[in-house]
DNA sequence: GCGGAAATGTACACTTATGTCAACTATGAA
DNA sequence: TTCATAGTTGACATAAGTGTACATTTCCGC
């Protein structure tokens, strides 16, 4: 008897967390051999998603796979699947949410950059390194990248800003954060929180309220230092 | 006789033009693997820079490598090596470089992002994303990114700003960058041109004046339209 | 035109991946 | 208890990659 630990950092996926003692006394599953799919993603790139790591990592035999899907393409295209329903929508959610100023709006969209169940940063990392080598692939990002600009640039548009000026804040909120997750660095939570009002200020122009700080960081179950909030 | 194309995007890199009729009869050499390997990386990441693939691209028998490289592996390093010494070293030089104002110097830094022998983007991005696979890619990055904030945050002290603020500020030019290179985006020139005065004033807080983009634009080769400059 | 270094090629041994097939086994419902 | 269905497995065929040993070719200086 084994235990597969399903960890895919901190998100909980549908029936993952039964993975291992499974509904019906087999050990794989479709959402089993997925979830050892997009963990090898997410820690070496798609090219280390292959069947046979994959099986060894579930103590299955390598032609099991084959029962689930027809065969690599198709699971492939289901990560890629979980990676468009994911990111992409979330972003856009909360980029309408109500605010009433644009730093409050701005605030609502670093929810994503904070919280794993609205944004995977690691996600969505290998898949734009993963565009590098398909075409396919390449194309979904660009729309996505698209669709979440746009998006961006509304709620500039929605707090007064013309559409050229609109349309480069909103670039500039995006790629600073495409650009963060290709570092691939992890940083202190604490270290983030602080430099947040900066951001904001330099996004939209103007210093957000202590207030709308403080909603935020509550939201994100941060106290700051009591060395103040920045500088 | 054949002809072996080099373009590696306009860079020319040592002896790489001679690449065909080489200075010796001989039609493989340590370049001329490397530049095949540079080509490869660039169009699909490092696992395609795989020996049989190239030795089919340079008419070569796949063993005749090894006289060159020990493996695999020491071609790869060179690879780094390349990055390692280009793209990092002119970022720096850039951000040091005389100006008269800090939006003279932002445009300064942004030759980079304009021009190729300054930075290689498309290298930049393989190299990111090799990161994924390979740990010791990933410190050579975050290497990398650090001397490079670290060098733009000193750009922005020397005009005024703290500590904190310059360091975020870098950290805004820098990533807004990186994402843009994630992108992978190939936009048109004009377009990226017109949008410059606006990012130049979201980094640094103040519009550039026009003999400073004037100066920016005609050193790139560019004629704004009959528009104006943006807008 | 000869000999040695530089460069290339052929043959071999090995590894890791893919996908198909047919045989096997467990589970739960009739 | 039997039986269809869901799931598992090993054997087979094939492909693409790695690296080594050794023979062969090409070039250049002497």
């Amino acid at each position: 008897m084994y235990i597969l630990v399903v960890k895919a950092n901190g998100i909980c996926y549908e029936s993952s967390m039964e993975q291992a003692t499974n509904d019906s006394g087999w050990r794989g599953s479709h959402e089993g051999w997925l979830e050892a799919a997009y963990d090898s993603l997410l820690e070496s790139g798609v090219e280390s998603v292959k069947i046979l790591p994959l099986a060894k990592k579930l103590n299955l035999s390598r032609t099991s796979f084959y029962w689930f899907f027809k065969d690599r393409d198709e699971l492939l295209a289901k990560l890629i699947a979980r990676w468009r329903d994911k990111n992409t929508g979330n972003l856009i959610r909360q980029s309408e949410a109500y605010a009433e100023s644009l730093a409050e709006a701005m605030l609502n969209v670093f929810d994503c950059w904070l919280n794993k169940d609205l944004f995977d940063s690691q996600f969505e990392f290998a898949v734009r390194s993963w565009a590098l080598q398909s075409p396919d692939v390449l194309e979904e990002v660009r729309n996505a990248d698209q669709l979440r600009m746009e998006a961006l640039g509304r709620m500039f548009q929605r707090f007064g800003y013309e559409e050229v000026p609109a349309d480069v804040r909103a670039r500039t909120t995006y790629l600073v954060q495409i650009g963060y997750i290709s570092m691939q660095a992890n940083e202190d939570i604490a270290l983030r929180m602080r430099r947040i009002p900066e951001y904001i200020a330099i996004y939209t122009g103007q210093m957000p309220q202590q207030r709308e700080l403080d909603r935020f960081f509550s939201r994100h179950g941060y106290r700051p230092g009591p060395d103040g909030t920045t500088e």
